[in-house]
DNA sequence: ATATGGGAATTGTTGAACACTTGACTCTGC
DNA sequence: GCAGAGTCAAGTGTTCAACAATTCCCATAT
């Protein structure tokens, strides 16, 4: 008896996946204003429904209300970058000290998403690399076994891939990017965590540096008019 | 002009911090089933937002939903606190590292944390007690400086708090905990770090230990009935 | 004793209504 | 012109009442 896919979640959360899909894709770019009716209308629910959602997506950072003016798309700002990618370090860098032998199944799930994301980089398929790039971190995070920590970090991440999305493709060559995701998947298979951790290190401050760049410019160009 | 204080939160945000203290405060002990009803109508407030309000604690882990069963107050399972624990570890002993001479205010605001500490021991309150205790480690992860980190903090906390109100004080000794955190306050303030990591360190596995020891003997009494 | 149907109770969702806030717009009086 | 008061539409916050869907309990039949 194998039970269909009997729709077991609510409507307000799929309604959020939905949402969240789309924020985390770019479609709504930060700063979007959300109204409650013509949501609701348009995703064919009630507006309490899509009330829960905004609710939830809010909680997590992705949403942002302010009484009476209703929701808009969090915007990222140069601090929260910094701020997420000191928790970057924070927990990364321990992620790898935690590293196992035995998981060896975190280890194939990395290797799945490093394939993914050299494909998605060869379709010159942005938001898809980013995609990769970030849950091939999120995977890190695992070798703590913590479900309450790789829950918090998915979140982190989220506000992180909100802003990445958004990078130019000129501006920014995500391609550089896979040559060091292999090596740190090649360094955890080997054990070599010393040398790991510092490579790891290298690649979020690089990250950061090339994340807020590329912020500084659209900042600039937006101040500018 | 002194602009009073107007209610600028929302009811839903009141009803949530309101049910958040009551469980806190062991008020709700963990496995209570809260029906939509009867709260709303003993808040005077509406089903919808009483929703709304579950909804919020449930996302902060305080509250379980399983559709169309209702909410109910969360259980601790040894297992989160083993969880919780490591992430204490991982977090608070970083803490003390980033601890730098120019966050005199947080060592301020940890003394009177802890003469808070002293006067509930004093005065046999447990609950005031174990609020206090919280707070001051929440404090230790401010030396961060990162507002994510200490929020998603002060929810890891709150799941605790629920479990340790509901130890019964016949097994258990707060008062002996005071002097620890005092030490601790005191290294810090002498910049001992080194030191006060150990201490810490000590502190969070003897604190896990008793509080599994509790929760050990809780079950096995509910499992002989 | 085990299953098999009812219901009753409760949650999930909807739609409509109303109070309140906000922001823009207009209309002054200077 | 323009600063400020009044006006008004649009949108959110909240309530209420209804109905659909699901679970739980219990009586009944086998």
């Amino acid at each position: 008896m194998e039970l269909a896919e009997i729709s077991r979640v609510s409507v307000a959360d799929q309604v959020a996946s939905i949402l969240r899909q789309r924020i985390l894709d770019g479609e709504l770019p930060p700063g979007t204003a959300l109204q409650e009716v013509p949501m609701a209308t348009s995703l064919g629910v009630s507006r309490n429904t899509v009330r829960e959602a905004t609710r939830i997506l809010s909680l997590e950072g992705l949403l942002k209300r302010s009484a009476h003016r209703g929701v808009a798309v969090a915007r990222l700002s140069l601090e929260d970058v910094a701020e997420i990618y000191r928790l970057r370090h924070l927990l990364e860098i321990p992620a790898v000290r935690a590293a196992k032998m035995d998981d060896a199944d975190v280890l194939a799930e990395m290797r799945r998403a490093l394939e993914g994301y050299e494909e998605a980089v060869e379709g010159v398929d942005w938001v898809r690399a980013v995609r990769f790039d970030l849950h091939f971190h999120t995977l890190l995070i695992r070798f703590h076994r913590n479900r309450r920590l790789e829950s918090f970090y998915e979140k982190l991440l989220g506000e992180l891939r909100m802003g990445m999305v958004l990078v130019d493709l000129r501006h920014d060559n995500p391609a550089g990017l896979v040559p060091v995701h292999r090596r740190i998947h090649q360094l955890l298979t080997n054990g070599e965590a010393e040398e790991c951790r510092t490579l790891l290190a290298q690649h979020l401050r690089d990250s950061e540096t090339r994340l807020t760049a590329v912020m500084d410019q659209r900042m600039a160009r937006a101040a500018a008019k």
